[in-house]
DNA sequence: AAGAACTCCTGTTGGC
DNA sequence: TGCCAACAGGAGTTCT
């Protein structure tokens, strides 16, 4: 579900909840996510006060004052529901069952010090939390090899052009591929292309010259990942099955796709007459415009 | 090595 | 209405 945009909100939801605030009690329901939780997992967190909570590429770091980092990814479906003392809860009125539909993939939940809980949700179980000391981050499995941030500076067409010079995957591939550029996914990766005016099926190589030099293509894809990404994060990502904000309102980005979910309508591109195009690429939905991108 | 295929899991949707 | 295949914001693992 969530890319970079929908991580982000989530994390500027989560992050005055419990920066400042402690786990109370953690209850866990189920050994494992995607991967077996960690071992002694609640019992480890119990007591330990939040610092900080970062984001790197689609994970979520939460700094505890003990030197550990409790990491979280979303997957497809994982979602954070946060209930405030005062504020009420996201539980609809009336009596809830113990097992209802709501409640069903609710598989973690965090009591906080303040009384505030923070329940996890996560239905195709794709999410990942992992417990590990700080001084041990960069070399955890998930995170060696992980690609830059795309917001950061380092995403430029320089070094873009330097990484694509002689791949033979499709730019939409590459695009995709997190070592590369860490935070991108399927939806995003559609809609810069077409900002860009490139086609998802060109080679990942034509984007540099022979020497490993920009084209102009490759610096409209570095502003398209950028601009896209930014307006995403702007309308607080975008909601099309699962994903939620913390507070369980919508993002709205959705809004503004100009290929993503619009087979077969029009293409919204500046004076362009085209026609929405699905595709399947590595087993994934991509869309695009046949007419405005080359 | 790089790239493509397969895998995990549950729920929803669309066609017949 | 039922049944079944296809598909869904991800990404590690296993093949070729």
């Amino acid at each position: 579900m969530p890319e970079l945009p929908e991580v982000e909100t989530v994390r500027r939801g989560l992050e005055p909840v419990l920066v400042g605030n402690a786990f109370a009690r953690v209850e866990q329901r189920r050994p494992d996510l995607r991967f077996p939780l960690p071992a002694r997992f609640s019992e480890r967190l119990t007591g330990r006060a939040i610092e900080s909570l970062d984001r790197r590429a689609k994970y979520l770091l939460a700094r505890l004052d003990d030197g550990q980092v409790l990491i979280m990814h979303l997957g497809m479906t994982g979602r954070f529901i946060v209930d405030t003392p005062g504020g009420g809860t996201n539980t609809s009125g009336g009596f809830v069952h113990g097992q209802d539909a709501a409640s069903k993939h609710e598989h973690i939940v965090f009591h906080l010090g303040d009384g505030a809980t923070v329940r996890y949700s996560d239905v195709r179980r794709f999410g990942i939390m992992d417990l590990v000391p700080s001084a041990t981050l960069d070399s955890h499995a998930l995170f060696k090899g992980l690609g830059i941030e795309p917001l950061g500076e380092g995403l430029n067409a320089a070094w873009l052009a330097a990484k694509l010079k002689g791949k033979t995957a499709p730019i939409k591939a590459a695009l995709l591929d997190q070592r590369l550029i860490a935070g991108l996914g399927n939806i995003y990766v559609c809609e810069a292309l077409h900002r860009a005016g490139i086609a998802p099926l060109k080679r990942a190589g034509l984007l540099a010259t022979k020497t490993g030099r920009p084209t102009e293509k490759t610096t409209a894809l570095v502003q398209s990942i950028k601009s896209v990404l930014n307006d995403a994060l702007r309308s607080g990502g975008s909601s099309l099955r699962d994903y939620r904000r913390t507070d369980g309102g919508l993002g709205y980005f959705q809004h503004s796709f100009r290929t993503y979910g619009r087979e077969g309508e029009p293409c919204l591109g500046d004076a362009c007459d085209g026609t929405v195009r699905r595709i399947v690429q590595g087993g994934r939905s991509t869309f695009y415009c046949p007419i405005c991108q080359k």
